[in-house]
DNA sequence: GTGCTGACACAGG
DNA sequence: ACCTGTGCCAGCA
């Protein structure tokens, strides 16, 4: 996207992205997660600046809160998870679910990355 | 200003 | 476990 595109994103989006980004390869978010993580309103506001502006961000590592892909996007996501190793509990092909008990990450003000709760 | 839309979440059945 | 309805918030016509 070019520097005017950029100026037309809402406030939030620009958290959003660069949240987006700094989740590591086979680890993945829910777009609650994020949303909460930001602070806006709603986990629909993150899809949508995901669909508008998450092109250039790991767009497949933000997923629903029951572990499912981007709707629309599950096949393209699939590449990626089996590329990165992300662990699946679906059972492909058709069900790429992700495996939020072990894939779940959460941003680290410490420096101390958690592997999700007991 | 009003109303519709959307890469969602949650409670019920 | 699945599908359905309702609630949510910001952006856009």
């Amino acid at each position: 996207m070019s520097a005017r595109e950029v100026q037309r994103l809402p406030e939030h989006a620009e958290s959003v992205l660069e949240l987006a980004r700094e989740i590591p390869p086979g680890r993945v978010m829910t777009y609650g997660d994020i949303a909460a993580w930001v602070g806006t309103g709603g986990p629909r506001q993150v899809g949508q600046v995901m669909s508008r502006y998450g092109s250039d961000a790991p767009w497949w590592r933000v997923l629903r809160a029951d572990g499912r892909p981007p709707q629309g996007h599950e096949q393209r996501a699939a590449q990626h998870y089996l590329r990165e190793g992300t662990p699946l509990c679906g059972n492909p092909p058709g069900d790429y679910r992700v495996d939020l008990r072990a894939a779940r990450w959460r941003p680290d003000p410490l420096g101390r990355s958690t592997v999700g709760g007991s």
